[in-house]
Order: structure tokens, then C-alpha cells, then sequence
DNA sequence: TCTGGGGTCCTAGGACCC
DNA sequence: TCTGGGGTCCTAGGACCC
């Protein structure tokens, strides 16, 4: 049997954490550049505000009802969610983080007559440890456990925020009340499709024929997904150690940018994330790609973003950031066309293998020791004290191009200086 | 005026090989 | 007049996730 564990209204539960007086009120959070609603309370879903709707739209709802705001603060949420997840693996000899606020649990060895029991006590010890309320879906599958999960978190009170789908009878009630669109892997494209053959909830495509849906809902993925919901584990456990292919960092301008000293300070910002990135999960890459997104002025006065982007590929894999960003800044230069309004730019390393197994060229030196030592060092620093406190001049120091987080919480749990004040 | 960021996996089609 | 069969690898793009 495998759970699921998902923190209710994440980024919204991390700043309630500090702020007791927001419990039992709404709260939403906004995404980068106070851009989109993406995390909500139940107080505020109540208001009718929509999840990834912009913020602008919804102003007036939440002026009205007094809705607390916050920018994101992702140094709170990243350092909550390490005490969600630590919380879990003291709990469970296998988990698998799947993303900032969700972790799936491998439950074999837990005796059938205790799951139930079992789920009652990962979702009080978490929430008794991290403060951080969270659902428990437990299910023979991945895709059944969030079907469980998503059922316990809609009905808090009826389910005490655990449901577990053990016999055929739980799983056929619990795949009639959920729609299609609500199943894990269905997306808008899927379950419109679905919808046309009258498809239109769980248990329908359950009972799907699987040469059906191998045909009509993106063949084999289609086809794992149909198994899952019958019972048959298709998805498996990752395995922890697993590293990111890709590693991307790529943030909208506060405000547009027209000059390319500018335009290098941010992608040379990006790179230096990017590669901090790298260097925390002990591998180097050896393909960069860089891209930027412009605005130019139509005809019709609209304006439409387009993009421009290119890649380089290295002569060795390398985790050291002014290597990097050198040839970034070369691409930079090529991407650069005076006169266009920027509005995002972003950096993609690829070709990503571990730091223990480079494959040296012949006629480059390895990195030698001593900018070994320059990465850790700065790393120490910059993770242990405050992040860029040591960073590269190319990076700059005004940065009118940061994102605009005019609501941001304190960081109560990584900043010496932002700690919360007991009176 | 104003709509985020960071991932994964799969497929189709082209280039190329013997 | 006429042109096979079977592979691999790469890339772009789509779909999906949170």
C-alpha cells in the first residue's frame, strides 16, 4: 500500500504558522512578481477566489473581505517543508518527496488492519511537530492514494482528514465521486476528450477497455494511468537519490529591462541560482541554454511576448558559477538586440551527470582545487549567513530588474534578523 | 498596468547508418 | 523504368504535475 501525504494550503499554512491571529481567517498567497493567487485557505476557496487566478482580478474580493496577503517567501515554505519531510522519513522507512508540500510513503510491512490507525497518526505527529496541517490518502497506488487524499482534504470533519481505500467497494465509491478532471495525469486536454465519449468521472474511465485507452488518452501513459486506477501499481517508489536532468532558473523583470549591462546582471543572478542548485545535488552540467522573453509593439498596439534563446555546450560538465556564467554572458551578448523591451529571461543547465563521474577533455584542465574551495566557501556563506552575502560583480548590485514582493512575510526561520519577536 | 516557476515523460518525425 | 528494410539518435513540441 502506498499514502500520500499533502500539506493543506501550504504556502498559506507556512504564514499562518507565525501569524496565530490569521487561524480561521482567509489567507492567500501570490506567486512571484505578486503575479497569481497560488495557495489559498479554505476561509478564502470559500470567498469563490480561483487558484492561478491573477491577483489583480481578484482585488476586490479580497479588499472586501479582508483577505491576508502575502507575497511568497520561499526561504519560509523551503525551510518548513524540510521539517514536513524530515518529519515523514522519521516515520516511515521509505518516502519520496514528489514536490514542495506533497510525499508519497511506501507502506509495505504495516499490517491491513492498521493502515487506518496508521494514517490517524502520520497526519497528528506531523501536525503536532511542523504545525503544519496536513491530508493522508492511502491506497494499493499512487494514483488511487491522491484520488483518497483529495476525498479526505474536501471533507475534513467526516473523514478527520484520512481516508485509506482498501477493498473494491472504497475504491468504486471513492472513483464515483471524483470527476474526471480531478483524477491525477487527466489534464484539460484529457479530460475534455473524455468528457466527449461521456466519459466524466473516475470509476467511467476505470472501466475503460485498455486498447481504448491506449489509443484515445496518450497511449501508454494512458495505459498506467487506467491500471492505477484498477489497483495494479504501474507507478513506482522513486528512488531518493535520483537527480534533476534539468535545472532551470527563470524569474518575469519587475520591470522591463532595456540595456544589456542589465540584462547580464539578471542572467548572470539566474546562473549563479542555478548552479547553487547544481552544487547542493553534487553534480556539474555541460549544456547551458539561455533564453529571453521581449515585448515589441504591434500594429494593432497589442503586445505580444516572443522569445529568443541559445544553447552551448561545454567542453566539460562543470559546477563552478563564473565558469558558467562566462558563457552565458557570450550568449547574452549574441541574444542582445538594442530597442527591445525584456520582460523574463532564464537560464537552463542540461547534460547534467554526478560531480565523482566528469568526463574530462583532453585538452582542458579539471577544475583545479582551489576553485573547488571558492564554491564551497561561497556556498558556506551564502546558504550558513545570508544568501549573497559573496556573489560575482557581473551579478550587480541594484538590480532594478528584481521581482516585486511588495507583502512578504518575515523569513522567521533563516534569517538571524528576522526572527520572530516574542514580546 | 496587471496573468509564476520548475520540473518530468512521451511521441512523432527527420537525419543518418548499414 | 526503376529505388528495401530495419535500426538508432536527436529534437521539438505536447501534455501533465505542483
Amino acid at each position: 500500500m502506498k499514502a500520500i501525504v499533502d500539506c493543506n494550503s501550504f504556502y498559506a499554512a507556512c504564514e499562518r504558522l507565525f501569524k496565530p491571529a490569521l487561524h480561521g481567517k482567509p489567507v492567500v498567497v501570490l506567486s512571484n512578481n505578486d503575479g497569481c493567487i497560488v495557495s489559498r485557505t479554505d476561509e478564502a476557496k470559500a470567498l469563490g477566489i480561483r487558484m492561478a487566478g491573477p491577483f489583480y482580478q481578484n482585488r476586490k474580493e479580497i479588499e472586501e473581505n479582508n483577505v491576508a496577503v502575502f507575497s511568497s517567501n520561499y526561504h519560509l515554505y523551503g525551510d518548513i517543508s524540510n521539517r514536513v519531510m524530515d518529519t515523514l522519513r522519521i516515520l516511515s522507512p521509505s518516502v519520496e518527496i514528489y514536490s514542495v508540500d506533497e510525499c508519497f510513503l511506501d507502506l509495505n510491512g504495516i499490517e491491513p488492519s492498521k493502515l487506518y490507525e496508521y494514517s490517524l497518526f502520520l497526519k497528528h505527529t506531523t501536525e503536532l511537530w511542523t504545525g503544519i496541517p496536513v491530508s493522508v490518502g492511502i491506497a494499493p497506488t499512487k494514483v488511487l492514494s491522491k484520488v483518497a487524499n483529495r476525498l479526505a482534504k474536501k471533507d475534513k470533519i467526516g473523514t478527520r482528514g484520512v481516508m485509506v481505500l482498501q477493498t473494491p467497494e472504497q475504491q468504486m465509491e471513492a472513483l464515483m465521486r471524483t470527476e474526471i478532471e480531478d483524477v491525477w495525469g487527466v489534464g484539460p486536454a484529457g479530460s475534455r476528450k473524455l468528457r466527449m465519449f461521456n466519459i466524466n468521472t473516475a470509476w467511467d474511465l476505470r472501466n475503460m477497455n485498455e486498447d481504448w485507452v491506449r489509443n484515445n488518452l496518450g497511449g501508454i501513459v494512458g495505459v498506467r494511468l487506467l491500471k492505477e486506477l484498477k489497483g495494479m501499481p504501474c507507478i513506482d517508489m522513486k528512488d531518493p537519490l535520483t537527480q534533476k536532468k534539468n535545472i532551470a532558473t527563470t524569474r518575469m523583470f519587475g520591470k522591463p529591462v532595456y540595456e544589456l549591462r542589465e540584462l547580464k546582471e539578471a542572467v548572470a543572478t539566474y546562473v549563479t541560482r542555478a548552479t547553487e542548485k547544481l552544487r547542493r545535488q553534487k553534480s556539474a552540467a555541460r549544456a547551458i541554454s539561455v533564453f529571453i522573453v521581449f515585448n515589441n509593439r504591434k500594429i494593432n498596439q497589442e503586445y505580444e511576448p516572443t522569445s529568443r534563446s541559445l544553447s552551448f555546450l561545454m567542453p566539460e560538465a562543470t559546477y563552478v558559477t563564473h565558469h558558467i556564467i562566462a558563457y552565458a554572458m557570450a550568449l547574452v551578448e549574441r541574444l542582445y538586440r538594442e530597442g527591445d523591451k525584456y520582460i523574463k529571461a532564464g537560464v537552463i543547465l542540461s547534460e547534467i551527470v554526478p560531480c565523482g563521474s566528469v568526463q574530462f577533455n583532453l585538452f582542458t584542465e579539471p577544475e583545479s582545487a582551489e576553485v573547488q574551495k571558492l564554491m564551497h566557501i561561497m556556498d558556506n556563506i551564502n546558504f550558513g549567513i545570508r544568501d549573497d552575502m559573496v556573489k560575482f560583480a557581473v551579478a550587480g548590485t541594484t538590480r532594478n530588474w528584481k521581482m516585486r514582493q511588495e507583502m512578504r512575510s518575515q523569513r522567521f526561520t533563516t534569517r538571524w534578523d528576522e526572527l520572530c519577536e516574542v514580546k
